[in-house]
Parts: structure tokens; C-alpha cells; sequence
DNA sequence: GTCATCATGTAAGCCGTTACATGATTGC
DNA sequence: GCAATCATGTAACGGCTTACATGATGAC
């Protein structure tokens, strides 16, 4: 989980813990972004998995200068930076970047099945990484949750013990589950329109039974 | 958390565990819905505690309220005596029963302010043992907690970068919230109906500055 | 008599948090 | 030089899950 956003994160840009905490912020928002106490931690872990590897901070990525103070010790400070190459840059940073063996890990971590609510949202923060045939997969094995989880919503056993606020949460459930498949739907003809040549029917082995009458009918 | 799910269904009933795993699951969907491993750990929690309390299986479904008169008459002694004499019923089976102390603990853990995701629904689901004022304080505290998270998902830092599956997914995040905002204005409006004597002011100190406009506008 | 279900618990471990400790760099 | 911020880590802990262990009851 936390895996699947370091590495996702750090496809597209090498960084150090930090600045990783604060573009997964604003990537995923202030809730579920993960604290230092976990982070640092996991970046050892991955690091010791092979997934990332500690980088140069002055080559790490070209958009970031390091703003040599130039008077003091300047060419020195540079020269130091340079032969530590695996350590650590001016300020005891350590930039990490994802090394191909972590691509495969991200790769898997996007592609393997079991999406509940929050991974599904980190999955589809990253899909990118993956072809369109795994996208699809992704989209309509989460659509058919989501059938599963409708059909369950509505099977509603013990529902006549509810009051009506019990009853007002349940009809808001399902609405929002039906939003979520209808907003799915869109993904999927999105992803078909791009790529007419695959119909993600052997992407999306088991899910032909879903029905389209189930998401609230927002086609006419 | 888990306590407030207990209490929460014990106050309606008195259940042992197994049917009290049963009940949750249905009130709150599969999801959610909390394994033994942590249920039965968390009842003998609150039984040392006092909050809840194993009950004469036989009598368990009436839900006899105790008497507390204070003085121990002979009848209400042979029934606290009966009700602490026995500990499980035919089968192995541990009934529990909220006691006053539990009560007071639930409307504690009901009307105590932090609620996320999660724990606002199981709120919600509880929330007739509130009075109203309790209510609309629950509701309008959810409300600006949500208005707040549609401004920071609005201002969304660093969303020249995103793809258009996370523009997507920021879309679709925005468009849940102002639905679970427009749902929210209907369960205040709702309950300002029932109670017209308050309207909240007291309840909801600090939201007064949520502006009605940013719920999306489906009022007309 | 044995199998599925009901019923209660314990143990190990994962995953993440908060709090704490430490130090470098920059701005004033 | 001093505070704020940047930056990295460790330690203690909490809550919940899975897996395991145990046993009662009823259907057949």
C-alpha cells in the first residue's frame, strides 16, 4: 500500500523523503497521506528490497537546482557531492530513485487484484504506468465490486429494524455506489475510445455478468 | 470505535458476540464490519470497565430496564443477585447487556467531535439516542469538515502535473463531496423541521462561516 | 457418529500512528 | 545568533486482522 505510493511517486521524479511526503499530500490530499514515522522506514525497506536506490542529489532530477551558495568552498562542496554519489546531498538528504527491479514491484502492486476504496483511488493515481489492457482490467474489476457491493446494499437484510437515519445512510450508500459505477463506466468507454482494439473481455474475465441496468440508468 | 459500535447495538438489544458480529455486519455492510479477533477482546474490555455487563440469557431480549431506585428493596435484590449469578446461557453463550455507566459512555463517544469517514457513518447510525441539539451538531460539525475538504480539493496544489485519470479521480472526488454536502442539507433540514425551537446556532458554533454556495447548488 | 454451524476466545503479526531525538540550512 | 523550517530517523504503542485452538448443539 505504502509501497505502491513511494514507487509510484518516485516513477516520475526522484526525491527525497520530504519533498515524497509532500507531493503524495497533494497528490492524495491530506487524508491517507502517510506520516514520516512510516515513510522513512519504508524507503529503508524498499531500499534494502532493491526498489530504490539512494541517487546524486545534483543529477537527480534536472528541473531541481541546488542553488550553490558559490562563496564558500563552493567547487569543494560540489566536488564532495559528486564522488559520494550513493550517500547523501548538502543538507544530509537522501534522494532516492526507483531502480528498474522497483518499476517491476510497481508494476505488480498496480496490476494484482483485492482493490478496497483506497487502494483503488492510489491504483488509479498511478495507472498511467500501465498498458491498456491492465487499466481496463483495473476499471471493471472495481466496477464489478462495486455491482457486488450495490446488490448487497440493496439485499439490505434486517433493514426493517432501521430508523430513518439508518435508512437516509443506506440510500446515500447506494447512490454514491451508483455515482461511482456510473463515473467508472465513463473511465472504461474513455480507456475503449483509446484503444479501440482491445474489448477488455479477457481483461475482464468474470465480470460479464454485471449488469448495466444496476448503475442508476444515466444512459438513455 | 469499535466500542461505540458495541454500545451502540447493545443499547438496542443484548446480544452475545456472535449475534452482535451478525448485527453489525448488517447495519454497517460487510465492509466495516469487525472480525472476533477484535470483538470479543474489546467486550471483556468494556465489561472491566463497567460499560457493558453478561446478562441471564433467558431474560436478554426483554430488556428490562433496571431499577434504580436507590433503595434495595428485596425484590430488586434477588434480581441483581439472579442477573450477576449468571454468566453464560445454554450453549457456551455470553450475553451482554449495556449497563447506565455504558450508556453514558455512548452518548460520550456519539457527541465527542473528530469524526472521519468512518466513524461519522456509525455516528449517523446511532445518532437517535442523541436529542436534537446533539443531532445537528453531529450534522452541521460533518458539514463544514466536508466544505473545508472541498476547498482544499478545489485548490489543488501541484494539479498542473496530474494525468487525466487523477483529474479525473480529483473530479469525481469533488462531485462525491458536494453530494455528501446537498445529503447533509437535507438530514439538517430535515431535523430543523422536527425540532423547530433550535436552530443550531449553539450547537454549531464555528460553522457559521460555511457558505451555502459551495454545496454545488441544487437548491434553486 | 459425524458434519456444519454456532460460539468464544488467544497469539502472532502487520501496518500505521504519535511522540521523541537529532541535526542542517536559511532568513532575519 | 537564533528561530523557523527542512530533513531523517527511532521507539513505543495501538488497533485490527488472520490463523489457530476449543468446544457445544443440532441435523441427518
Amino acid at each position: 500500500m505504502i509501497d505502491l505510493a513511494i514507487l509510484g511517486v518516485l516513477k516520475e521524479q526522484d526525491l527525497h523523503g520530504y519533498e515524497l511526503k509532500k507531493r503524495l499530500r497533494e497528490l492524495l490530499g491530506p487524508l491517507s497521506s502517510v506520516s514520516f514515522g512510516s515513510l522513512y522506514p519504508a524507503l529503508a525497506r524498499l531500499e534494502r528490497a532493491g526498489a530504490v536506490q539512494a541517487v546524486d542529489a545534483s543529477v537527480a532530477t534536472a528541473r531541481v537546482p541546488i542553488p550553490m551558495t558559490g562563496s564558500l568552498t563552493g567547487e569543494a562542496a560540489a566536488f564532495r557531492a559528486a564522488r559520494r554519489r550513493v550517500t547523501r546531498g548538502r543538507r544530509g538528504k537522501k534522494v532516492y530513485g526507483i531502480t528498474e527491479q522497483g518499476e517491476r514491484r510497481l508494476a505488480e502492486l498496480l496490476a494484482e487484484p483485492g482493490d478496497d476504496d483506497r487502494t483503488f483511488a492510489l491504483r488509479l493515481a498511478f495507472c498511467r504506468h500501465l498498458d491498456g489492457t491492465g487499466r481496463l482490467a483495473l476499471f471493471q474489476g472495481r466496477r464489478a465490486q462495486l455491482v457486488e457491493r450495490l446488490r448487497e446494499v440493496r439485499r439490505a437484510p434486517g433493514a426493517e429494524r432501521d430508523d430513518r437515519y439508518v435508512r437516509s445512510l443506506r440510500e446515500h450508500d447506494e447512490d454514491r455506489t451508483e455515482s461511482d459505477i456510473a463515473w467508472l463506466d465513463r473511465l472504461i468507454a474513455a480507456e475503449q475510445a483509446a484503444s479501440p482494439d482491445i474489448d477488455g473481455a479477457a481483461a475482464a474475465a468474470g465480470t460479464a455478468d454485471t449488469d448495466p441496468r444496476t448503475t442508476g440508468g444515466d444512459n438513455p
